[in-house]
This record gives C-alpha cells, sequence and structure tokens, in this order.
DNA sequence: TGCGTCACGGTTGAG
DNA sequence: TGCTCAACCGTGACG
C-alpha cells in the first residue's frame, strides 16, 4: 500500500511540496507564455503560483530548458585518487612544496581545470591526512581501487533524476534503446540543452503525434531526456503492466498522478484531485491538456502531447475530497503559517 | 493588478 | 543502514 498525497494551493492547483512541478505543466507555462499569454493568466489557469510561473519562465529563459534543476546528490569529491596522487607526486618530488604551488601546478598539467580543482585547504588536508607519511601506501592504492573517477565538472555529473518510464531496466537512469549510455546513467548539465527548449520539444511533439505515440500518456509525456524521444514508441502501453520491462511502479507512477478532469471550457470547474508518489513526480496532472485553455483560445485542442486524454490515463478521483484523501495525515496541521494557507481552495480568480 | 524576489518547509540523493 | 548536507522544489507573502 503506497501512501500517495498532494496538496491544494491557493489557486486550487495539485502540488507537491518539495516536488517539481511535473514536465507537462512546466512545458505549458511555457508554451502559453510563448503565446503571449500573461504570467499571471498562466498561473490562473494552471493553478500554478505566480511564484512559480516565474521562475520557470524565468529559467526557460535563461537556459532554453523547461525543465528542473537536479535534485539531490552531492558535488563530485575534486579530491580523486587521480588528484591525490598527482599531490603526492608533487610532493615527493619537492617537499618544500607549498599547497598553493601544488594547486598551481594541477591546473598548470591540466589534471585539474579550474571548476574541480581543490582548494589551498582541501590540499592541506590531503598532505596532512592522506600524504602525510609518504613511506605509507596511499590508501587508495594499498587498499582498494575505486572506480576512476572522471575530472569532469559539476554540471556533467549530475544526473537528471526523473524515473524514465522508458526505460528498459526500470531503472530511474534508464538506458534507451539505441541510445548509448556510459556509466548507466545519462547526464544531463546543469546548462541545459537546447534540446529541451520548446521548439525542439513542439518538434518531438509532432513526432510524437505522427505516431500517436503519445496516447492516453499526456503527463507522462515527457522523458527526462527530450532527445531520446525519437526512439520512444509508447504506443499500446498497458495501463499498469510492465512493458518491455519497464518497472511497473514506474508506470504507475503516471496513473498515479491523476489530475482532476477539468472540462476543456471549465478552468473554474477544475477540480484537483492530485496524488503524487514520493517516489517520482512524471506524469502528473492526467488532464487534457486543453483544459488549461480559455474557451476559444486557438491552442489545438487535439495534436498536442498535453491535450491528448487517452486510455492509458486513468484519472482517479475526480474531486476534492479525493484528493485531500492522498494527502499525508502527518502533514496535516504540520505547515503552519504560510504554506498552511494552501489547504484552502480557493475559487478561481479571487486575488491574493 | 502584475510581477520579481525571498523565506519557508519540503524532497532528493551522493557521500 | 542510517545520517548529513547541499542541492533543488513550489508556495505564499511582501513590496
Amino acid at each position: 500500500i503506497e501512501q500517495t498525497y498532494g496538496e491544494v494551493n491557493q489557486l486550487g492547483g495539485v502540488f507537491v511540496n518539495g516536488r517539481p512541478l511535473p514536465n507537462a505543466i512546466r512545458l505549458r507555462i511555457v508554451e502559453l507564455a510563448q503565446l503571449g499569454i500573461r504570467p499571471c493568466d498562466i498561473s490562473r489557469q494552471l493553478r500554478v503560483s505566480h511564484g512559480c510561473v516565474s521562475k520557470i519562465l524565468a529559467r526557460y529563459n535563461e537556459t532554453g530548458s523547461i525543465l528542473p534543476g537536479a535534485i539531490g546528490g552531492s558535488k563530485p569529491r575534486v579530491t580523486t585518487p587521480n588528484v591525490v596522487k598527482h599531490i603526492r607526486d608533487y610532493k615527493q618530488g619537492d617537499p618544500g612544496i607549498f599547497a598553493w604551488e601544488i594547486r598551481d601546478r594541477l591546473l598548470a598539467d591540466g589534471v585539474c581545470d579550474k571548476y574541480n580543482v581543490p582548494s589551498v585547504s582541501s590540499i592541506s588536508r590531503i598532505l596532512r591526512n592522506k600524504i602525510g607519511n609518504l613511506s605509507q601506501p596511499n590508501p587508495y592504492e594499498a587498499t582498494k581501487q575505486p572506480p576512476p573517477q572522471p575530472t569532469l565538472p559539476y554540471n556533467h555529473i549530475y544526473q537528471y533524476p526523473y524515473p524514465n518510464p522508458m526505460s528498459p531496466t526500470g531503472t530511474k537512469m534508464g538506458n534507451h534503446p539505441g541510445v548509448p549510455v556510459s556509466a548507466g546513467h545519462v547526464s544531463i548539465p546543469r546548462s541545459w540543452p537546447s534540446a529541451h527548449s520548446v521548439s525542439n520539444i513542439l518538434g518531438i511533439r509532432t513526432f510524437m503525434e505522427q505516431t500517436g505515440a503519445l496516447s492516453g500518456t499526456e503527463g507522462s509525456a515527457y522523458s527526462p531526456k527530450m532527445e531520446d524521444w525519437a526512439g520512444v514508441n509508447r504506443t499500446g502501453f498497458p495501463a499498469t503492466q510492465a512493458v518491455n520491462g519497464i518497472d511497473k511502479a514506474v508506470m504507475e507512477a503516471d496513473i498515479k498522478y491523476p489530475q482532476p478532469t477539468p472540462s476543456l471550457s471549465t478552468v473554474g470547474s477544475f477540480l484537483p484531485a492530485c496524488a503524487y508518489p514520493s517516489s517520482n513526480q512524471h506524469g502528473v496532472y492526467g488532464g487534457p491538456g486543453g483544459g488549461y485553455l480559455t474557451p476559444g483560445h486557438p491552442w489545438p485542442a487535439q495534436g498536442s502531447p498535453l491535450a491528448h486524454h487517452g486510455p492509458g490515463v486513468t484519472v482517479h478521483g475526480g474531486d476534492l475530497a479525493t484528493a485531500m484523501a492522498f494527502k499525508h495525515p502527518s502533514r496535516e496541521g504540520k505547515r503552519a503559517g504560510s504554506h498552511g494557507l494552501g489547504k484552502g481552495v480557493q475559487l478561481p480568480g479571487g486575488s491574493h
């Protein structure tokens, strides 16, 4: 029995505190903005706080990406065995060498670059702790041989954390057929690649439209790596069964992210009912994308991956009561102050 | 009224 | 295995 939960913001939208909005919503925000819709209107239509809309648009303008940043994890160590080895060599070659000189040499020799060169204090610590007695073997070499760590910049090592619904391995960082992935993970630099730009996404959408690959998977249509979509064929996905080795839980994530079924023309009737699994968030808001649009808007009601509400999307609980029932009981009342205000559903159009 | 910014409480994942 | 820490998140309030 998996506990899922969501919270309702002042606009009546559903969100999970601490987790990014689903890519579908993020994409919609950017697309609406590109259509000239004001951020405040986007906020109201999508029921996302204007601060969030502002943030996403600002990020998009800055990076060209709609995707959230990499969550969690630690910065990679800069004192890799290779660096330690070089420091050790420098120290052996010149016992009187200063830490700052070592630092300069690491840069000069290309062992490190300016992004991952250890600080002087780190070098000092290495000298003290690891190379204090040069007669002792290097602990890295004497004990175990950790896997070589490439001295890559921080960006490169960070991974996009979302599980990939198309992963044949069912792992969060799954590989894609035909997409070479080394070391079992896919890296997306924080300087977001243009592959995530809306134009590219739209291009991919065209592809998806043509193939019908997005049928019924509106909210889950966003692969962690958009550029991998070309290798994706989601046609005929069973709703809850493992497909192509995809972990069932991953698949179910799509289903556990129901968005209330807002009718297209009734933003005002939007009733949030969403339950995010704690493990991931892709595929949230399974409702028809067109539901975010005001009547008469030129937005294509069909043809958008976000607008197609296919059979693969099971919308659970179409009312607020259901959404609230998914909440963590322990979280109720826990968030006093401003966040507690989000509990109350405010009718659309209400001013803040 | 719209929007940029920030504090806050939360999640995440490498170390 | 559990903890720590630093990254990120969206909300809501403020100006």
